[in-house]
DNA sequence: CAATTATAGTTAGTTGCCTAACTATCAGGG
DNA sequence: CCCTGATAGTTAGGCAACTAACTATAATTG
């Protein structure tokens, strides 16, 4: 329950009613965006209960489950890597990484050691300990996941995908506007 | 940003290889549940983005909307509230409120007063910067809103919102199971 | 090959949320 | 009237994320 978001959601005909207030203000879009934040924040702290009833947090699972599941290549059952490329893939800062990567060891889930090659650069895998606990805790995880989505048919799912999908793109084209034309990745608004 | 998800999401191969390995893994429920909440992070991001370019966080903005909106009653003018209520609506617990006010006094835009008939209350509402800043912030807000959610068809978007609510009620059935029975609303799983 | 630049990881300090415990007021029942 | 319990708000302390600055190693280059 992280987000902070108004639980009390105004009704489509407040939405209306303001936008004769504000020209700006697009009422199915503002009813699309608040029921998806809500939405996403409802069944987050689901999974978080979940986790938290396993004495893990969201942050320290992210990791494990990125150290469980073969990074890039299928072939490559190493299940081993830096902070650096578990802080890119679970989208926080390297000094976050590092701050997960001490609980996770004070708590014995995951070792850390010394790369061979690149004496800057540390590995970091499960140990017994954190392979089952992994093995403890993703069953539940799954059913729950499950759970939560069932009232939903196959085809909704893929419908809602799809649509979650064109959000993204859209966000993505935005924070990109120029695309193929420079060669400077830095689209920051 | 706040969610600490993997933004680099199994693909769905990946997905079905895994539930030969998990057999509680429901593929798309899973495909589902991470597109949502990796979207919904996004879209939380620049909202977020832009509200910290105006220099209010999220948790300030909710407040500042609360008390810019007719809490309940369209006829009553007054916009004004107390702390509860407004954790309450915003979802937070009181402490956190009375933080979120704190800073909102000290910039100047909200204002705390003594409740006239219970002397353990305070009024809290938006002073006239309060109001000046909203009318500053939130048409470009709703064009962030509209933005985002450009790439959706009003029908998409009546879908996007029965499906989010379908999962909604999913979640609110699964943390009440039993409904219609006792007069205790006390579903707290 | 020494100096600069880039990279990997950590440390320090801030923010925003939480829970738990506290103070002050109000409402009811001997 | 106290006395108990409920309610409104605050305070204190913790946790997880962030940015910025730092150390150590590697790569590049004059």
């Amino acid at each position: 329950m992280p987000l902070l978001m108004m639980k009390d959601l105004p009704r489509y005909e407040c939405l209306l009613e303001a936008a004769s207030l504000f020209p700006d203000l697009d009422p199915s879009a503002c009813e699309v965006f608040l029921q998806l934040l809500r939405t996403g924040d409802e069944v987050f702290g689901v999974e978080s209960t979940y986790l938290a009833s396993k004495g893990i947090s969201q942050g320290r699972f992210t990791v494990l489950m990125l150290l469980t599941r073969p990074g890039r290549e299928m072939e490559c059952d190493e299940l081993i890597s830096n902070p650096a490329d578990l802080a890119d893939r679970a989208g926080v800062t390297r000094a976050t990484m590092t701050g997960l990567i001490d609980t996770l060891v004070k708590d014995g889930f995951v070792r850390r050691e010394p790369a061979p090659n690149d004496r800057r650069m540390i590995s970091v895998s499960l140990t017994e300990a954190g392979q089952e606990l992994m093995s403890r805790v993703l069953p539940g995880y799954f059913r729950r996941v499950a759970q939560m989505m069932k009232r939903l048919s196959e085809e909704e799912r893929r419908t809602m995908v799809q649509l979650l999908v064109k959000i993204q793109q859209g966000l993505a084209a935005d924070a990109a506007p120029v695309v193929g034309q420079t060669s400077s990745p830095a689209g920051k608004a």
